[in-house]
DNA sequence: GTGAAAGCGCTAACAA
DNA sequence: TTGTTAGCGCTTTCAC
C-alpha cells in the first residue's frame, strides 16, 4: 500500500529519475552500469510503474471501453472474449459496462468512459439506437458498433453478410428436399433491420427451386418468444405442408423446439428446424441445432483490431468489414424422402 | 480530442481553478455567483473532468480488477454481472481480464492491474491455485476469491454451504421415493475440494432413510465429461437398480442427459437426473434440469460489496460469507411409484 | 469565499 | 550518456 515510486528507485540506484524512466521505457540509451543499478533497485524494491501517472503525461490510458447490453448473453460474452484477447495482445485493457438495454445508461457510460480517458469504445447493442451512436461518433474517438439485429452502412461495424448466409442456409434446406419452408422473422420492416436482408436471401434461394416461401412474424428474438409462437407456427405448418422452419435466431429455434418437445412433435422426424447464430446452446440442446455460424469471437477480434488501428493511425477507416459465415449441419434438419 | 481542461473552465468563468475544483467536487462552499459562472462555463465548453488526473492526486482509481477463467462460462458471466452492477452503484468501474486457466497469465494480470492502480481484485477461478491467491494476498489490497470447485477458510470468499445444499437435494430425491441413488463426483479427494462436503451431505441424507449410496468417479466438470461417462454410469445404474443420479454440476448432468437422449434412455421415466448450480442451460434444456441454485449474481454482488467495504474501512473482514441455496424442482426428476 | 502554489508519479524536452 | 526541469490535469493546503 505504501507504494514505491520512481524517486525511490532513483535514490536507491544513485541515479536521476530520468535515467530510471529511460531504462523502464527503453526510450534512450543508458550505460550498462547505470542500467544494472536501476534494474537491481527495481528488483529489490519491487517497483511497478504507476500507470495512472504515465497515462496522464503520455495521454494514453491503454484502456478501451466496452459497453454491452448484457454480458450474460453468450454471444456477447464471445464477442467480448475476442475483444479482450486481441486487445491484450496490444497491451490494452478493457473496461466493461453493461447497459441492460437502457439508452440513458449507455449515454451515461459513454461520459464515464470518456472521463476515464479510454482510447476507444466498442458498443455492443441489441436495439436500433442511432442516438447513442451519434453521440459517440461526435466525440471523435475510435469507435466500432456491433449489433447482430440492425446494421447501417454509415456506422463503423463488423458483421457477416446476412443475405448470403440466409441464402446458403435455405439452399441447404432445399438440397435436403424441402420445398415448403417457413421463415420465422421479427421486426423485418423496421429501419436498418437485418431481417429484411435475411428474408431476401431466403426468398431468393427458394425461388430458384420453385419452392414455397412462408414468412411468419414472430414476437421477439428470445427463447420465450420462440416458445410462445409454437402453437401458431405448428398450425400454419400443418395447413401448408411445411416441412422445415428457418428461424431468424437460434434462441427462437430453441424455443420452438422446446414447444415441440413439450407437445410431442418430433424434430427432425415431423419437422425440421434450423436457426441463425450458432450460439452456445445450439450444440448442446438435443437435437443439436443446424444453424448459421456467426463468428462472434472473430467479430470482436476484428472490431478491437480496427480500434487499435485507428488509435495508431489517428484515422478510422470508413469501410465496413464482412466476415464469412458458415452452415453448421446438425441433427435438427432432416432429409425429405 | 482537443480536450478542455479545468484551466479553460477557470479562464472562461473568470475564476481560479481552485474555485472550479470546488464546485465540481462540492468540497468547499462557493459563492452563488461564482458557482453559476463556473457551471455555465462547464456547460458551454462541455467540460468533463479528467479522471486520470484525479486518480493521480487522490490515489483512488475507482477501478476494480476482475480476473476470470473465462467470461464465456455462463455462471461466471452471471457473477461478473453482480460485480459490475453493484460496483457501479458505488461508482466503481471494472477491468476485466480472462486467464483461460493459465496461472502465469493470472499472475501477469495481477501485476498489470496493480500498475493500473486498481483498488481491489476479484479472482474467479476454477482451479485450486493457492499460489496466485497468496501472491495477491501479499499485495495487501482488498481481495475476494470466488471458486465453485474449491474452498479454503483462509481465503476471503463468498459461497453457499455445499454440504447442506447437497443434503437438501438428496433429501428431495428420497422424498420422491428414490432409495438407490448415485452421486457423480470428480476430484473429491483433492485438497480443498468442495466435493468432499457434497459427498458428505449426500451420504448423510441417504443414511437417514437407509438408502444405498453409490459414488461414481467422473472425469471432469464439463458437458463432454458427463457425456463420456454415460455408458458406464448407465451400466452401473442398471446393475444396482439405481433410479436417480445426482451430478456434482449441471454441466455433467446435461452431458449425461445428452448421452441418454442419444441412446434412447428416457429422463425421468427410465432414470432421474439432477445437477448442481442452476446454470443457464439447466432451464433451457429439455427435460428441464432439477438442480441446486447457486446464486451466482448474488455471490458476485456480495464479493464486490465486501471489497468496497474494505476500501472504505481499510480493513478486510476475515469471516467468510455463506449465501443460501435453493432446490429448483423441474422435470428431470420423477417420483418412484 | 477565494487564489496561489505545491505536488501526485511520471515522461520528455533541454542542457550539460 | 546523464541530470535538471517543466509540465500532464487535477486536488488540497495555506494564506488572505
Amino acid at each position: 500500500m505504501v507504494s514505491v515510486t520512481i524517486k525511490d528507485v532513483a535514490k536507491k540506484a544513485g541515479v536521476s529519475i530520468s535515467t530510471v524512466s529511460r531504462v523502464i521505457n527503453k526510450s534512450k540509451p543508458v550505460s550498462l552500469e547505470a542500467r544494472q543499478k536501476v534494474l537491481k533497485a527495481i528488483e529489490e524494491l519491487g517497483y511497478k510503474p504507476n500507470e495512472v501517472a504515465r497515462s496522464l503525461v503520455t495521454r494514453k490510458s491503454r484502456l478501451i471501453g466496452v459497453i454491452v447490453t448484457d454480458i450474460g448473453h453468450s454471444y456477447i460474452a464471445e464477442m467480448v472474449r475476442g475483444i479482450e484477447e486481441i486487445g491484450r495482445m496490444y497491451r490494452y485493457d478493457i473496461i466493461l459496462s453493461s447497459s441492460y438495454g437502457h439508452k440513458e445508461t449507455e449515454k451515461k457510460f459513454v461520459q464515464l468512459l470518456m472521463g476515464k480517458q479510454v482510447q476507444g469504445i466498442v458498443l455492443i447493442s441489441e436495439d436500433n439506437n442511432d442516438e447513442v451512436v451519434e453521440e459517440i461518433m461526435d466525440m471523435d474517438i475510435p469507435f466500432v458498433y456491433l449489433n447482430k439485429y440492425y446494421s447501417s452502412a454509415k456506422i463503423p461495424s463488423v458483421y457477416i453478410s446476412s443475405e448470403r448466409s440466409s441464402y446458403n442456409m435455405t439452399k441447404y434446406l432445399t438440397e435436403l428436399g424441402h420445398r415448403n419452408i417457413m421463415y420465422v422473422t421479427y421486426n423485418k420492416d423496421e429501419k436498418y433491420s437485418v431481417e429484411k436482408l435475411k428474408v431476401d436471401g431466403f426468398n431468393k434461394a427458394l425461388a430458384e427451386v420453385n419452392g414455397n416461401a412462408y414468412i411468419f412474424q414472430g414476437e421477439g428474438f428470445q427463447i420465450e418468444d420462440g416458445y410462445k409462437i409454437g402453437e401458431r407456427v405448428y398450425k400454419m405448418a400443418k395447413e401448408n405442408s411445411i416441412t422445415a422452419i428457418f428461424c431468424c435466431h437460434d434462441e427462437v429455434a430453441i424455443g420452438l423446439m422446446s414447444y415441440f418437445y413439450d407437445n410431442n412433435v418430433k424434430v427432425p422426424e415431423d419437422i425440421s428446424v434450423c436457426g441463425f447464430g450458432d450460439s452456445k446452446i445450439a450444440s448442446i440442446y438435443r437435437p443439436r441445432l443446424t444453424t448459421v455460424r456467426e463468428p462472434y469471437y472473430d467479430i470482436g477480434a476484428v472490431a478491437i483490431r480496427r480500434i487499435i488501428k485507428a488509435v495508431d493511425e489517428k484515422e478510422i477507416e470508413k469501410e465496413n468489414i464482412y466476415l464469412p459465415s458458415q452452415i453448421i449441419k446438425r441433427e435438427s434438419c432432416g432429409k425429405i424422402r
